[in-house]
DNA sequence: CTTGTCGTGAGAAACTCTTCTCATTACGGT
DNA sequence: ACCGTAATGAGAAGAGTTTCTCACGACAAG
């Protein structure tokens, strides 16, 4: 009972290597879209409602077997990571206005609002971007120095919204506004104000648009007296 | 060979209990001390190099038994949080001078330093504040909202920096402003510069500064304002 | 020195998470 | 509607972690 499709089956460049890494095998590309979506989904759920994530219990919330949500997902590091999607974040600086001031004070303004209100989940993702990827062995040929792979979405944010500044500003001045401001807004900025502050979610981001707003006023003063002296 | 004490031995209400959760039994309690000691030293080597932080790691590194261990600290998370003594966070804030912004950049500098030094462990340290108090079971009886258990030190480190500004600024003003410049320092910023803004240790640590000088600038500004209006 | 107490050690058992194998199922083209 | 292919499912096997049990040894009191 073993012969008949065996050969064929096997022959196949192997069942685990079916799956087209890059998930872009023409074949049946609806099928795994739709799996794939299902785990991610269940992951937001299991964050949502406080529980671990693991590869298993996500399987059994997306409805789907074990074996095959490993095929996708090999560790839940993965799943979380799909979770930031590309088109919710850039909504974030989607018709600013014109005014650097009211730029910056929108961006994080709306950034703080969607992290707020999805709090387990963006604290689950920064816990997953903390982990190392040394699940048992040691001496990875990673970077040593620990930093890990991380998006820097937010960094173009604020590019994005102090863009204006860009001639105003001396390059180095506008360069460390821009890592400044980068600095009191977003999850890590979240995680202060809520645990290290203990303040609610309206002091919490009062806190990060005023803050904000001071570090582009002082970087302004800044580059006005260096004008005078010039 | 079984039967000698076993009857006296089992007689003490049990092996388990013997610990005393406290950590208060003033028979041996130097033993103990030495046990504890050792575990978390254990784990701060495990995170120095890299490697994840297990209870039986941390055992194999303590040359304890892996069941003493887990007498000791039943989740890894334990052991991180022990990590952190007062008396090194402390020395941060001794010997500040008496000009406010000279006090705050010297907090924000000090600090930066001790983090940057020992980053390995202050990401753990930050991971493990993050992790849910639930292995395995839901619904604890703790606040749903997912407030961790976490340590103030930093915003009592930013108020004593703050001190001198207590009476010259209105409190409201006050309050806004500890709260921003413990935004800009700490395990969080380190993150954010590092990761995010993938800066070196260096700028990283200048971006801080000057954050921290710069909401202090403006807050006094802010306060000038008021007053010439009021 | 004797004796009770209590922290500790060693290993087995229980548990969860991860990987593997092979049969089955469902998709997509014809 | 049919067929080949590739994704999926179920369960077993493997690896790692946590808990449990029982005996030993060190320390303090008498």
């Amino acid at each position: 009972m073993t012969e008949g499709r065996t050969g064929s089956t096997t022959g196949a460049s192997g069942a685990t290597g079916g799956l087209a890494r890059g998930g872009l095998s023409e074949g049946r590309r609806n099928q795994k879209l739709r799996t794939r979506r299902a785990l991610v989904d269940a992951a937001v759920t299991l964050v949502r409602e406080g529980r671990p994530v693991t590869i298993a219990d996500a399987a059994e919330v997306a409805q789907v077997s074990v074996a095959t949500a490993y095929r996708y997902f090999s560790h839940p590091q993965d799943l979380l990571r799909e979770t930031q999607s590309a088109p919710r974040a850039f909504e974030a600086v989607a018709d600013l206005p014109d005014d650097p001031a009211e730029r910056v004070d929108q961006l994080v303004s709306r950034v703080a609002d969607l992290q707020l209100d999805d709090e387990a989940v963006w604290r689950a993702v920064l816990r997953s971007s903390l982990e190392r990827w040394t699940p048992s062995d040691a001496a990875e040929p990673e970077d040593p120095d620990g930093a890990p792979i991380r998006n820097r979405f937010r960094l173009d944010l604020t590019r994005t919204a102090l863009e204006p500044l860009a001639g105003t500003l001396p390059p180095d001045l506008h360069r460390r506004l821009l890592m400044a401001v980068t600095l009191v807004y977003g999850v890590e900025a979240l995680i202060t104000t809520r645990d290290v502050c203990e303040l609610d979610r309206t002091e919490a981001k009062d806190v990060m648009r005023w803050a904000a707003g001071a570090l582009l006023e002082a970087a302004l003063r800044e580059a006005e007296g260096q004008d005078e002296r010039g």
